[in-house]
DNA sequence: GCCAAATTGATCCATATGGAACAATGTTGG
DNA sequence: CCAACATTGTTCCATATGGATCAATTTGGC
C-alpha cells in the first residue's frame, strides 16, 4: 500500500476534518519547531509569547493564554526565559500588584524580526497549494471555527 | 482590551493563517487531549495509532508515521503501550524480520469504538460554526495543504 | 558470498510539559 | 474592617517528548 492510499483513506472517514487539521499541524510542527528550537534555542511557545508581547506592549501573561491556548505554567516559563535572555522586560502593574506588564526590548524586537521573516516564508511554503482566493476562503472558514463558541468550551468533554 | 480585540488583531497580521490554524489545534488539544488522557489513561498518540491500526490491519509502525507525522520513538512507545494493554497484537513479518505487522484485538476495537464516538461528537462541536457546504470547502482546502509537497519537506527550514 | 550501507524499531537521556499545590494580591459581602 | 473567596503568576513533581544511539535485519555492490 502506497503513502497516497493510506492518506486517501484516513481522509475519507468520519473523522476526516479532525484528521486533516491534525495532519497539517503535526506536519508543520515537525519542520518548524525543530528549526526554531535549533536556531534560537527556545521552545516555540517562547517565540509565540514574544510575538504577542511585541504586538501588544504591556500585555499581561494571562492575556497571552487567550492568544495561544496553553496551560498557565507554560506561559510563565516562556516569559521567564524571555526575561532571562533580555528579550522582554516586566514591570509590576500599578493598578494590580499581581499583574506584570510585559514589553519587548530592542534585542527582543530584533530577534523577533528574524523569526517573523522565517515564519512568513515558511507559511508561504505550506500555503503554496492554494490560490489567493482559496487562501482567503480557507482563512475565513478557519477563523469561524477558531472564534466559535465550542472550541475551548466543550459540552461533550465535560467531566 | 477585550479578548475579541486581541484575537482580531492577531488574526489580522502577516501570519494570520499560521495563527488561526495554531489556535484551532491548541484550543482543541486543550479540551480533547486532557479528556482522553483522563478517561483512557493514554496519550493521544496511542489512540491515534490504534485508530490507524484498526483501519489498516497489518499496518507497520513506520506507516503510522505517514498518517500521524511524529518522531519514530513516539510511535514505538505508543505501540508498546497498546500491546501491553492487550489492545493490539504484533507479529513479525514473514517477508522482513525487522517489521512487525500490527492488528487490533477485540478489546482494542471495543475501546476504539468508544473513542471514535467521542471524537465524532467533539468534531461536530467545533465544526458547528460551519454550514455543510462550508465544511466541505474547508476540508477540500485543508486537504490540498496537507497533501501539498511543502508541508513535510521545507526549503526554507533547511539547515 | 561478503562486507558496507540502509532500514526498521527499541532504548537512553536530557529537557519539556502540564496538573496540582502554592504564594501574593485583590475583591466582596456583611 | 475583616474574613472568605477570587485572581494572577510561580513552583513542584511525575510523566511525556524527541534527538541520538543502538541492535537486528535486509539490501546492494563487487
Amino acid at each position: 500500500m502506497t503513502d497516497e492510499n493510506l492518506l486517501d483513506r484516513i481522509f475519507a472517514g468520519e473523522l476526516k476534518e479532525l484528521m486533516v487539521v491534525s495532519y497539517i499541524v503535526l506536519g508543520n510542527n515537525q519542520v518548524t519547531n525543530r528549526y526554531i528550537e535549533d536556531k534560537y534555542r527556545m521552545p516555540v511557545h517562547a517565540w509565540s509569547a514574544l510575538y504577542a508581547i511585541d504586538l501588544f506592549p504591556g500585555l499581561r501573561a494571562k492575556e497571552i493564554r487567550q492568544l495561544f491556548p496553553r496551560p498557565q505554567n507554560t506561559i510563565s516559563r516562556a516569559v521567564s526565559l524571555l526575561q532571562a535572555r533580555g528579550l522582554i522586560t516586566q514591570e509590576t502593574s500599578d493598578a494590580d500588584g499581581r499583574e506584570k506588564r510585559l514589553y519587548a526590548t530592542d534585542a527582543g524586537r530584533a530577534l523577533l524580526a528574524d523569526m517573523i521573516d522565517f515564519s512568513r516564508r515558511r507559511q508561504e511554503e505550506w500555503l503554496t497549494p492554494l490560490s489567493p482566493e482559496e487562501r482567503q476562503t480557507f482563512f475565513h472558514l478557519a477563523r469561524k471555527i477558531a472564534t466559535g463558541p465550542n472550541l475551548l468550551e466543550s459540552e461533550v468533554a465535560r467531566r
